[in-house]
DNA sequence: TACATTTGCCTAACAGTGTTAAACGATTTA
DNA sequence: TAAATCGTTTAACACTGTTAGGCAAATGTA
C-alpha cells in the first residue's frame, strides 16, 4: 500500500501550501487582506477543505508564528556559530534579529503583535507628547549644543526601551515579574539621563 | 432660535456617546469586539446613523487615538510641572508614560499598534530564542554567579530596546534615519553587554 | 391653515467575513 | 456487485462594514 504513502505526502504538501498561500497573500495585501477564500483560491480548493488542515484561521497564524520562531532561532544560532567570544555573539545574535525584523516584517508582526497603526498620518496630536519630550531633553543637554537629531536620537532611545518594555507586558499578560519591570525601567531611564548629561 | 443650539449639543452629545461607547466595548470586548451595530446598540440607534457623525470606523479609531494623545500630553505635561530640574522631570514624565499605558492599555494599544498576538499560549518555539539569549548572557556573567532573574532581567532590557526601536520603524515606516536606528541600536548593544560584563 | 421641504431615523440590502452542515460523485472496501 | 468511505463542493448561518431607499415627523413657506 504506497498509495497511502503518497497520499499523506500529498496531505502534507498542501498542508504547506495553505501556510504558503497565506504568507503570500500577506506579503501582498498585509494582515487585513487574508481571508480563508482568498488562500482557498490559491491552492485551488474551495474554503471548507482547509478546515480538514487547520481547526480554524487562527490556527494557521499560529502554525506560522511557530514557524516563524523556528526560523529566527535557527538564523540565532548561525549567527552565534560565527564567534567564540560570548559577548561578539551577543552582539551578533542582536544584530542578526534586527535583521529577522526587516526582511520578514509580516512575520514579525504576527509573532509580536506589532499593528500598523490605521492613524499612520501622524494626527497633528502625536506631536505633542513628542514635543513636550524633545524640549526638556533639549533643556538637559543645552550645554553641549545639541543638533536637532543628536535629541531625536535620546527621544527614541527612551521610547523604545520604555516602549519594549510595555509591549511585552502587554503582549505576555504580565508573567514577567513587577521588580523586574521596575529595574529595568529604573536603569534605563537614570541610565540614559546620565548619559546626556 | 435657541433650538439650533440645542440641537447642535445635541449633535455633539451623540458624536461624544459613539466615541464612549466604541471605549466602552472595546474594554469590555477588546478590539475585535468592537462593531459598529454594538455602537448603535448601545446609543440606542441603528448603525447607519453613526455614519452621519464618522465617515467610517477608521474615523472612530483615528479620533479615538488623537483623544489618547490628548489625554498622554496632559498627563505629561502636570507630572513635568511638579518639578523644577529638567533631570527630574524627563523621569517623572516617562513614569507618567509608564503608568498610561497600564491605566489606558486598550488606548495604547491603538496608539501604539500592540497586538495581543493570539500565540499568548507561547507556542514551545517561543522558547528557543529565549534560551539562545539568555544562555550567552549568562556565559558573560558566569564569574558574578547571576541568578535566574536577573539574567531574565538583562534579556527583557537587550529585548525591550531592540523591540521598541522595531516598533516605533515598522510604525511609523522608515520615517527615521537610518543613521539615527544605526546610532541607537549600536549604543544599546554595546552599552548593555559592557553593564553585564 | 395647507402645501412643500427638509430632517431624523430605520429597514433592507450588498458584498464580504469565518465557519458548519448537507450532499454528491468517485474511490475503496467487503 | 453492494456498501462504506473519502474528497470536495454547494448552501447556508451569523456575523462584519457600508450604502440606498423610504417613511414619518418636524420645519419652512404661501
Amino acid at each position: 500500500m504506497a498509495s497511502k504513502d503518497r497520499i499523506l505526502r500529498q496531505k502534507e504538501e498542501t498542508r504547506n501550501n495553505i501556510l504558503g498561500a497565506a504568507y503570500d497573500i500577506v506579503k501582498e495585501e498585509g494582515w487585513n487582506g487574508l481571508s480563508m477564500r482568498k488562500i482557498a483560491d490559491r491552492i485551488e480548493y474551495t474554503a471548507p477543505i482547509i478546515y480538514e488542515y487547520f481547526s480554524n484561521k487562527e490556527a494557521i497564524l499560529e502554525e506560522l508564528t511557530g514557524k516563524g520562531f523556528l526560523k529566527l532561532a535557527k538564523e540565532l544560532q548561525t549567527a552565534k556559530d560565527k564567534f567564540e567570544k560570548p559577548e561578539d555573539q551577543l552582539e551578533a545574535m542582536w544584530m542578526t534579529y534586527w535583521d529577522f525584523a526587516f526582511t520578514n516584517t509580516e512575520l514579525y508582526q504576527l509573532m509580536f503583535g506589532v499593528q500598523m497603526t490605521c492613524c499612520a498620518q501622524r494626527c497633528s496630536a502625536q506631536e505633542a507628547p513628542y514635543k513636550l519630550f524633545t524640549g526638556v531633553i533639549a533643556e538637559i543637554m543645552k550645554d553641549s549644543n545639541p543638533s536637532e537629531d543628536i535629541i531625536k536620537q535620546k527621544y527614541f532611545t527612551f521610547f523604545s526601551v520604555i516602549h519594549g518594555l510595555i509591549a511585552i507586558n502587554i503582549i505576555n499578560k504580565s508573567d514577567i515579574l513587577e521588580t523586574i519591570n521596575a529595574q529595568i525601567l529604573k536603569d534605563a531611564i537614570t541610565g540614559i539621563i546620565k548619559s546626556i548629561q
